[in-house]
DNA sequence: CGGCTGCGTTGATGTACATCAAGCTGGCGC
DNA sequence: GCGCCAGCTTGATGTACATCAACGCAGCCG
């Protein structure tokens, strides 16, 4: 796999889609916190591309030259044990943030789930401007500070919640993530499939699978087509995630 | 319980015990980065505490007045769910970080599990401080960095490791710690009893107990008085933490 | 149109870990 | 010293979820 540098010559992707100016999830992003003057500067050093479905956006280990961000689609990051358990450990959707890492290498894969654009920054970049506009950095540290709290969320999750608790918690939190990019918080997509969401809450797809038929046969959810469902109590789905 | 801020008035507490100039552990804290003007500006804003063992620090949804750098001991975070069921989501010793919140709250809950010192810092005039020496936020970024890709490390744990894996990486993530205070990587210590073991890995007391026990039966590790661990095969527990 | 393929669902069985239940041990107060 | 208690270990049993296996179904391509 070509590092994502070498966009240009890999298949299923496009450069330049659209400029900052008219960016849908501005204010979403790290880029809320500039005015249209600092957002041009911004706009030197960014490139949006667009990537299509189940394409590596960077690898686990590789160099950290850039930072992401999602600007619609959805993508997935995973870890990797040497037999090949995987671990995703998010989601992203547009608005969403990714690449930050600690030594110089990213500390996991990135995968696009559904066609998705993308602004790639080169880091080191980045960091000069995050010196010259200190509330850019004062933003990412918000950002940063947000996932850990998610983080922590999902290290509950999957330490102790049972099948059920987890799937519930699952469809509240996409949920309420459509709803803070602004689309409807019901019926909510699963653009990913069922092996991607095992993988997400340490579970299998069979489970997963039973676990939806379970939830939908006590009524609180209904599987419409094309892979949406339908969170019919949403009280009881919240009140299960919770493990009341 | 009583807000962590009428410490003075809560048993076990002691104020004031050393100031920054001497603190043992300036190097591996927020503080690394200022010089000793700085550190004096910051000495200012900071109150050290003794704490006892197995006190409450702050609770989660507290107003996040504070924040806390342990500067020796043990102090360990949590998360509740209704029922009682507790997910631990780190342990902090000397130099560790703790109290960044996003929304004015705390996140989680935070205990001592050994005799503690801690520095409290008020996390209004941290923010100043931060506005005042930009290279003190960008620290404070960086090590949210780092407890975010721990964080993820933790997941890959909590979701798709074996209990066995997952003893033998608590093994080697103590092991490396101690190191990273200059303290011998061998044998390691466990200041934390065995159920704070088991809600840090997503177990019960039973099977952590079950799992050292049958390690120590393999030969890779002897466990000592004082409940110390002694890592006989550091490369094999390394290799079962990673599940080779 | 028909076969192939990938994905989801459902069923039968297995198992890693939880749960329930004793003992064991060491520290501590009296 | 002795008894008590909390924490650790060990054993017997239970169960939630994994594993193994089959099947349905839609999309796709020849």
């Amino acid at each position: 796999m070509p590092p994502f540098d070498m966009v240009r010559s890999m298949t299923g992707v496009g450069v330049d889609v659209h400029p900052c100016g008219t960016c849908p999830v501005r204010p979403l992003t790290v880029c809320a916190v500039l005015d249209d003057e600092e957002i041009s500067r911004l706009a030197d050093i960014v490139q949006t591309v667009r990537v299509d479905a189940q394409h590596t956006i960077f690898s686990e280990g590789d160099p950290a030259t850039n930072v992401f961000n999602v600007t619609s689609g959805t993508a997935k990051l995973y870890k990797l044990l040497p037999d090949g358990r995987r671990q995703i450990t998010g989601f992203l959707f547009g608005g969403d943030f990714m690449g930050l890492s600690v030594n110089e290498r990213y500390a996991y894969t990135a995968e696009t789930v559904s066609a998705t654009t993308i602004c790639r920054f080169a880091r080191r970049k980045l960091d000069t401007l995050m010196d010259e506009f200190p509330k850019l950095q004062r933003r990412l540290f918000s950002l940063a500070s947000t996932e850990l709290a998610a983080a922590q969320d999902q290290m509950l999750l999957l330490g102790r919640k049972t099948a059920r608790e987890k799937i519930a918690s699952f469809l509240i939190m996409l949920s309420d993530r459509a709803a803070r990019r602004g689309q409807r918080d019901n019926p909510v997509a699963l653009p990913m499939g069922r092996a991607d969401i095992a993988d997400y809450l340490g579970l299998t797809t069979e489970t997963v699978s039973r676990t939806f038929t379970q939830l939908k046969s006590s009524g609180v959810i209904s599987l419409l087509e094309n892979n949406r469902v339908d969170l019919i109590d949403r009280t009881a789905i919240h009140e299960i995630a919770e493990g009341v």
